[in-house]
DNA sequence: TTATCATATGAACAACTGTTCATTCGATAA
DNA sequence: TTATCGAATGAACAGTTGTTCATATGATAA
């Protein structure tokens, strides 16, 4: 019995006990797409500023900008896919919106991915 | 004493001494953005589901193909990038490669996400 | 009301990314 | 050698991303 080649690959396939176990294993397509988009949102450096930077302070958009050296726009964008997924969020007081880390998993991720970077 | 203003925000600084303490305990740039281009790279469905695979079991580049249904040619394209982000190590037997994860780094990174994401 | 300030947002654009296709490389076997 | 197979790679291309610029909101103060 052959493992069902995929219509991509005009591969053999080599082995196929070792297919067959991991795609027991492996979760399902949407979760793993879910976990990617959560780092795709910590793979951009200047999001990633700007979650370091709440991760020590709650601050308004104009403080990050002037924190960061980013201007006003740039900042207000990345926030807006920033709360879109859920990592900030904000209240307003009169002119000014505040924004912190939506919860203290973002802060948990960052020191893991931290350590990893400096530790080799 | 005015904070010193960025040229790329035009608006007055709010929270002088939130930004300066920020300032001093926000990490250099250069280290974020390590972080972040470490983040990037799970950032994409198929480097994250190649990833998941390679959790499970040694494969070569013909296994992952078939595994996934994605073309040899965007599993080696993407296996390379791993390589260079030394989340992946290879190992040769003949006309076939091996590839596996670099460290259990990158398995516990996965795991922590996957809480993260389930959990909510 | 009008003016001003902090923030948000749409459009445009350049830069980047991931895939496909075609080809090449590297190793083995005939 | 030549043929074959697994893997790697360069070029091209479409799709995506992040920034800037201009403008619009939303809230406060005059």
């Amino acid at each position: 019995m052959r493992f069902e080649r995929a219509e991509h690959c005009d591969c053999t396939v080599i082995h196929e006990d070792a297919i067959k176990m991991v795609q027991e294993k492996l979760p399902e397509y949407q979760l793993i797409y879910e976990v990617s988009q959560l780092f795709r949102t910590f793979g951009d450096p200047t999001r990633a500023r700007i979650l370091c930077a709440l991760k020590e302070a709650e601050l308004c958009v104009c403080d990050l900008s002037a924190l960061l050296s980013i201007s006003q726009s740039a900042v207000s964008h990345q926030l807006r896919i920033l709360k879109g997924m859920r990592m900030v969020k904000s209240r307003r007081n009169g002119k000014v919106v505040y924004y912190s880390l939506a919860d203290e998993h973002i802060e948990a991720l960052f020191r893991i991915a931290f350590t990893h970077v400096t530790e080799e």
